[in-house]
DNA sequence: ATACTTGCAAATGATTTGCACTTGC
DNA sequence: GCAAGTGCAAATCATTTGCAAGTAT
């Protein structure tokens, strides 16, 4: 599914001025393996740290935080006031939405997005130049309603 | 704009076992003046401590959780890591949205919910039975881009 | 050399909790 | 009267930061 290497990775940091040491390596490279999960910093540290087990928790907020700078990932604060970041896979004009799921806690993750109308209607009715946005929906997801019935 | 009163909330508190307490009745009827603003926890506790100087910020926070418990306030995790709680001010089908200027912070609330069509599309595509949902815009709102022209 | 990075430990900031005291019904 | 509620201080939890040491070019 993910288009993007490690290798633009490496070359938008350079382009920024950052380097791409073996810390980021291997945290970006958990992102790629998991880019359909929604890991928060601690999750993604917990398996950085079974391949480079030196690592620190610091060093993987500040890389976390430098991949957000770059829109390389996106940060998104979930109610449990856990951020949780994912890989921008398609870059530019991204956006993405979130199912939450309120009995088994799983996050799935919507790629299309359903909001341009939305958008231009905000646009005009009031005038509110919008640049990003985020979308989360609570509820019930497909297994748990099936595993109610049961 | 706001159509309940401290008696609707007194009455739903009661009905679940709670008492309306001084403390309690002075932070909502903070939240019925300022039923436009998004006020933070620490935010309501200033407030309300220049009427009831002896609350304690941690009153404030249980308060808070009782009142979205019972669905009377609705509380939104921003992207600046702090929540932020509203009044339901249309109990039931509730759902409103956020404008969130990057530029001078302000917090603008939408009233009408503009996703019906993307939730049936949710249900549809995905199996997903959505409960609720937060939608929040990131952007520039009118006042700050005239200030840019000028 | 020099500027960027790191790990650790300590600091921070929001929220929660334990507890002895108080109060509403 | 007594369970429910309070204030305070201490605890917790995620995240950030200071700093001395490490590393790449």
């Amino acid at each position: 599914m993910s288009n993007l290497t490690i290798e633009d990775i490496r070359s938008n940091l350079q382009k920024a001025g950052y380097k791409l040491t073996p810390q980021r390596e291997a945290t970006v490279s958990i992102l790629l393996d998991r880019d359909d999960e929604h890991l928060s910093a601690e999750e993604i540290y917990i398996l950085v740290k079974q391949k480079a087990p030196e690592i620190g928790l610091a060093t993987v907020y500040r890389t976390l935080e430098i991949l957000t700078d770059l829109h390389l990932t996106h940060k998104v604060v979930f109610e449990d006031g856990l951020s949780r970041y994912d890989l921008q896979k398609n870059r530019g004009h991204h956006f993405h939405h979130h199912l939450e799921c309120v009995e088994c806690g799983k996050i799935e993750e919507i790629e299309e997005d359903l909001l341009d109308e939305v958008e231009q209607e905000i646009e005009q009715r009031f005038g509110f130049l919008v640049q990003d946005h985020q979308l989360t929906f609570q509820g019930i997801c497909k297994k748990c309603q099936q595993n109610r019935k049961e």
